[in-house]
RNA sequence: GUGAGUGUAGUUCAAUUGGUUAGAGCACUGGAUUGUGGUUCCAGAUGUUGGGGGUUCAAGUCCCCUCACUCACCCCA
């Protein structure tokens, strides 16, 4: 009997694995330079705190949400997205005291149940990033900062910043009335769909892709038209910060979060070639003042985005991927052939990963060529062990990129330190 | 949830209007080369053509069902 992965799911071997694995290292080094620290909250959370906080009439909770139900009749989810979830366990284990600020980072799985396309998967990876407690305009902009350098890492040029501000409790309900009066009066000229959003959630209907809406929404009076003192100043200062620092953004009055909980400043990092099909988003986030409230904690404006890795990973030009997902090498392979050789090797093996060499052997055959060739795709070195070597009580060393070897006293902590100088040139 | 497309060896793909024993590259195994890999040469192994049913003298090819995948809509990372 064999068995197919779920729908939507995706397995990681060989080079797919080395690939992803070191593209989240890659990723976390990035993170951690600009003062995140790492966090992390369990896959399964409760089903209420994703209504309250993402918001009941979105997406993600009304249809995609994997639920489960325990024994005892609680309704668990697996986590749709990981903002909620962190913000949750920040408010539960008062991790954010008084006015200090808290920056942290996340790689995380992510379960939606949609329909699998390019770039989108029912369980996938996303890798976040959340600044807690500060309402300074700068922390938006450091975010902003943060996501071209990541894609800087990656060598990924073909993107465009797309930023807008939705403003705030005070002046959004104003806005959406506005909205709300002017499409009532162009109901007629807009889809199915939107005519029912129009009650529950006018602000999307900017963000409908028809393209009898886009026209309607295109003469709808915009948010940073309407924003409140408190919220113009704050975006005036983050676009003038971003200016300052040459950061090249336009602005999208029709930036629209699918999650409830945003407010004031919005971003997309958004793919233009072709990697991603129509799935184009690379990065979204944004403010989020209200959300501690809103999960019973203490007032604690803040602001964070989350990237999908699938979609970085597409995204990352093909030489570059394929130099990323190369970077496995091992320090030395030990090849033996001959008799009583095989003793000796897996030995100096052991030794080597003492001396923190990252050293392999193959016991399953002693044919030299066998092992050098497997050598060749794994490790920059091979440490060669024969007859003549056991009586010599020496070890040939070969350098396999340029073939050169070179023989060495059997002795482990010489060897160890012949590995070490060659790795670090 | 809606629509379209595709299923052939481990993998990428061939196979004339339906026509004999379903082929090739890469990868794999062995050898050329019993002490030297990533280049070369030679040889070898591999399939329930996704599954089931039907039409036909004859089906990888046509029809129906089913399953899976892919892409797009929707929405999002």
């Amino acid at each position: 009997m064999q068995f197919e992965r779920v729908k939507g799911t995706y397995d990681m071997l060989g080079k797919h694995a080395v690939l992803f694995k070191n593209v989240t290292d890659k990723l976390k080094i990035t993170m951690e330079g600009y003062g995140f620290s790492y966090a992390q909250t369990a896959v399964l959370q409760p089903m209420e705190m994703f209504k309250r906080a993402v918001g009941n009439e979105t997406d993600i909770v009304n249809k995609e949400m994997f639920e489960i139900k325990s024994k005892s009749g609680k309704e668990y989810v697996l986590k749709p997205e990981e903002t909620a979830p962190l913000m949750r366990s920040v408010i539960e284990s008062n991790f954010v005291q008084g006015l200090e600020v808290k920056k942290l980072y996340y790689i995380t799985p992510l379960f939606r149940h949609e329909r699998p396309q390019k770039g989108r998967f029912r369980e996938f990876y996303q890798y976040g990033v959340e600044t807690l407690n500060s309402s300074d305009f700068r922390r938006d902009c450091e975010l902003i900062m943060l996501g071209e350098g990541i894609l800087k890492a990656f060598e990924i040029k073909k993107y465009k910043i797309e930023i807008n501000s939705i403003g705030c409790r005070t002046c959004r309900p104003e806005y959406t009335a506005k909205l709300k009066k002017y499409f009532s009066e162009k109901s007629s000229g807009l889809c199915k769909q939107c005519r029912v959003r129009l009650d529950s959630n006018p602000l999307r209907v900017l963000d409908c892709k028809e393209s009898a809406c886009k026209i309607v929404a295109s003469g709808a009076p915009k948010m940073i038209d309407s924003l409140c003192e408190e919220c113009k100043t704050d975006f005036e200062r983050v676009k003038g910060c971003l200016d300052e620092f040459k950061i090249d953004y336009t602005l999208n009055p029709m930036i629209v979060r699918g999650l409830d909980y945003y407010t004031k400043t919005v971003f997309e990092f958004i793919e233009t070639g072709d990697a991603l099909g129509s799935q184009s988003t690379l990065i979204g986030g944004g403010r989020y003042d209200m959300l501690s409230k809103e999960l019973g904690g203490q007032d604690m404006p803040s602001c964070g985005f989350a990237g999908g890795i699938e979609r970085l990973i597409l995204s990352i030009p093909e030489n570059i991927r394929k130099t990323i997902e190369s970077e496995n090498v091992i320090d030395a392979f030990i090849v033996h052939f001959g008799k009583e050789t095989a003793k000796a090797a897996f030995s100096l093996t052991e030794s080597l990963r003492q001396r923190s060499i990252r050293a392999e052997i193959l016991f399953e055959t002693d044919k030299i060529k066998k092992q050098l060739s497997l050598a060749s795709g794994k490790a920059r070195l091979a440490v060669i062990i024969g007859e003549e070597e056991i009586k010599d009580k020496t070890v040939l060393i070969k350098n396999l990129a340029d073939q050169k070897q070179e023989k060495i006293e059997f002795n482990a902590d010489k060897i160890a330190e012949y590995i070490k100088g060659v790795k670090d040139v």
